[in-house]
This record gives C-alpha cells, sequence and structure tokens, in this order.
DNA sequence: TATACTTACTTACATAAAGTAAGTTAATTA
DNA sequence: TAATTAACTTACTTTATGTAAGTAAGTATA
C-alpha cells in the first residue's frame, strides 16, 4: 500500500505470481504446444489452462494461432515479449540446481 | 504429471509462485526487515504475512532473529539461500522495464 | 494511575481462486 | 454405430486469501 515497490516490477510480479503461469511459460520456451501437451505435461486442470491462455493472450506473452487443417489444430506460442523472460527463468533454474534438495 | 520439468525447478516454482512470496524476499534483499514494515510496504496482510515468513524459514530463505531488547525487537533477514535469489529477481526486474507499461 | 498506542502475531469468518468431474462440439477411427 | 480426441466450458467442492477483531507484552501520554 506504501508503493515504495516499482510499479513495473509488481505488474511483473503479478502475473507470474499467478499459480501455473511460469511453468506454462517454461514449457512454451521448448516450443509452440497444443493444449492437452501443456495440460498434461506441468499437471494443471482444463480449466485454470484455459484461463490462464487468455490472461497470457491479453499480456501480449501468449500467442495463440488457429491452423485451419481437418481436424483443426490450435498452438499456443510466447511472443517476443514472452520469450524474452527466459533469461529470468534461466536464473530461477540455476538457483534451483544449487539450492533445491532434489529429495522434495 | 508426466513430471517432463525438471523437480528442482518446480520446487523453486512452487515456492516462488505462492502470493506474495517473490515480494518479500524484494523487500529483504534491501536489508533486514520486521514485520509491520514487510506488512505496510508491499500491503500484505498479516495473516498471510505471517504463513509465508514461517513458510520462508522453513525453506532457509529467511531467518528470523529476536533482539532482547525492551521492547524485544524481532527482524527477518535472508539467508545466503535467500540472498542467492537476487540474479533472478534482478533479471524479472530487467525484463518489467523492457516490457511492461507503466501506465496500469 | 488509567487510557491509548505499538509490535507481532493469532483467530474467526467471508470471499476469491483453484481443483474435480462431467458436458459440449466437431471431427476421426475402429 | 460406438468410442476417441481436442479444446474447451459449466457446475460444484475445496483451498487460499482477505478482513477485521482479538491477544500479550510493553511504552507513552494525560
Amino acid at each position: 500500500m506504501d508503493q515504495t515497490i516499482c510499479p513495473r516490477f509488481e505488474k511483473a510480479i503479478s502475473i507470474m505470481n499467478k499459480r501455473w503461469t511460469t511453468l506454462i511459460i517454461f514449457q512454451l520456451l521448448e516450443g509452440s504446444q497444443r493444449f492437452c501437451e501443456i495440460e498434461s505435461s506441468i499437471g494443471v486442470s482444463g480449466r485454470v489452462l484455459s484461463e490462464r491462455l487468455k490472461d497470457l493472450e491479453k499480456e501480449g506473452i501468449v500467442k495463440r494461432s488457429v491452423y485451419d487443417e481437418t481436424p483443426v489444430r490450435i498452438e499456443y506460442t510466447l511472443t517476443k515479449k514472452g520469450e524474452s523472460l527466459k533469461p529470468a527463468l534461466d536464473q530461477i533454474q540455476k538457483w534451483a540446481e544449487t539450492w533445491v534438495e532434489p529429495s522434495e
């Protein structure tokens, strides 16, 4: 409430802090994926995945592409904005490798 | 559910993904702080702050120090494990400066 | 000396977010 | 024709968070 923190940083955190968001982005850094691929790879429920993908699209982090084949194929891809989160996620991974026990 | 993601990374994300956690760590990167200082600087409720600080202590990211003055003073400080999250947060901030509009 | 205030919480209750499971539409395969 | 898949949505339950009040120990103020 004191607003001592940079508002852009707070905004960034409010995006990344939502459950599943970071994991979704992490998955998409490997390349475009379909709805059910993301769903099964990170274990998020369809209900929330659908919600998050819409949020991320609205934020310009993810792009939804419809390929009009039969059957129709829908793919989710990171935009440039989304891809540029890679260095941040890389740092988190680096931290995890040093400090997180593999046991838990 | 498929467990295609590195478990250490998932653990790291599960810590950072909890609401307020990253902001608490960000605050503590500035130096030790008291309960009510964190509370008012980021706008988290006491109820959740109390919960988060306990979690972070259990994870070895935050240390709680009691200074036996009168009145007693309690301070929360990052451990080495906690401090080494700085590069990750720095990257998020860098991303925010480039990609997040100041308006919202 | 009584009253109000501060810190660091906890407790009880209300609301918001996430999980679960079933349903939908359109097309595909057995 | 029946079952299956993809990409969702809907209804309902459980969990997480917010709000507000309460507590204990001490301090300052009238």
